[in-house]
DNA sequence: TTTTTTATTAAACAATTGGTTACATAAAGC
DNA sequence: GCTTTATGTAACCAATTGTTTAATAAAAAA
């Protein structure tokens, strides 16, 4: 958010429509944006993102997959991943760009979906499944990532009373629980 | 879908704009659909829609919300709450209606949005909370619901290759056990 | 049968919005 | 100064939106 006039440079302006695109999207979800709104976020002109992008579903397909991915979480011992992922989701600020928003919000968009699954695949269940120990490490990874999406539908999305208005710290506690239950190897239950 | 041409009944049409239009906002989400959709799968004119339900918020409102209702899986013993969810939602045909896929579809729709949020709390969560013992009832039924919610999004809203083509019997295992470590009263542990 | 009611349709409204592209402008690099 | 190219303007062309008014025809009432 420089106040400069920015001066002339492709890269500089990419970077703007990304970003923008990546908030736009997550606010409203592919379908409920219009590539006018997210120009003039960047501020520029809606003729540009076809001029970098191709089309807005090239936008979309460069911005919002690449940002799925659950690394800071991966990052420690797995005994707590529950905990360091509890964690995140919990404390996540509501205004910072949230890519899982995005995923949510075009979740019924017939043009989202392929780029969306593809992701999810790619840069969550994959990276996930390899830390995991024991049997069907895809599966459980892919429970694992449901967990995270349901919780962020009800937190974020729909925004449940229940769940905005609970006490962090037990929540913290009562998420992390299930959530380890599935990274647990389960042959030694 | 009676091949006798339908004679006047307005509580027939009315049915079948309702059956129609569950069937359509699963199918694409609160904003992915036009009032002449429903109309022409319900057999009539979008005219109808308005004299009937006075808008497409009615019909969206009068037509989705009260279906979210877990009312199957609340039968019988809790100690199996999650064999039977586990059960339901591995084996609900994908061509029957399935109101978890309009929230999910729709969740990115400003205006389906606060119906949603209402729906999922008076026809989900808080029924589920009743029936659970210990501490933090509403906070835990949320995080059940948000699971069986997650599951959903990956296995119908997005279809992940990884949950579609698991073993049904493995899946269940796993679903059912992680959903019951959140009923299980937490103070018993 | 005649009259009244109303279920249903047809048609237009009015506004918007959609993504995309051809052309014009002006800044940067050589 | 010349060339390249980053950016803006503007128009396209279409499709569609939810909604409403007025006409039609079927059912109910008399």
């Amino acid at each position: 958010m420089t106040e400069t006039p920015r001066r002339r440079n492709p890269d500089i302006t990419k970077a703007a429509i990304l970003q923008a695109a990546r908030h736009c999207f997550a606010d409203s979800g592919y379908d409920g944006v219009g590539v006018r709104d997210i120009a003039a976020k960047a501020g520029v002109t809606a003729a540009l993102i076809n001029r970098y992008f191709g089309s807005k579903q090239g936008l979309f397909a460069v911005a919002v997959p690449p940002t799925l991915q659950i690394a800071i979480m991966l990052d420690g011992d797995m005994r707590h991943f529950g905990q360091r992922a509890a964690a995140i989701m919990i404390t996540k600020s509501v205004n910072a760009y949230d890519p899982m928003l995005a995923l949510l919000r075009s979740a019924g968009s017939k043009t989202a979906t392929p780029f969306l699954r593809d992701a999810v695949t790619t840069h969550a269940i994959k990276p996930l499944a390899t830390r995991l120990t024991g049997a069907n490490r895809l599966m459980r990874a892919s429970l694992i990532i449901a967990q995270l999406t349901g919780f962020d539908v009800m937190m974020r999305a729909l925004a449940t009373d229940a769940l905005v208005s609970a006490p962090k710290d037990v929540l913290h506690n009562q998420l992390a629980k299930s959530i380890q239950a599935l990274v647990d190897d389960p042959d030694f239950d």
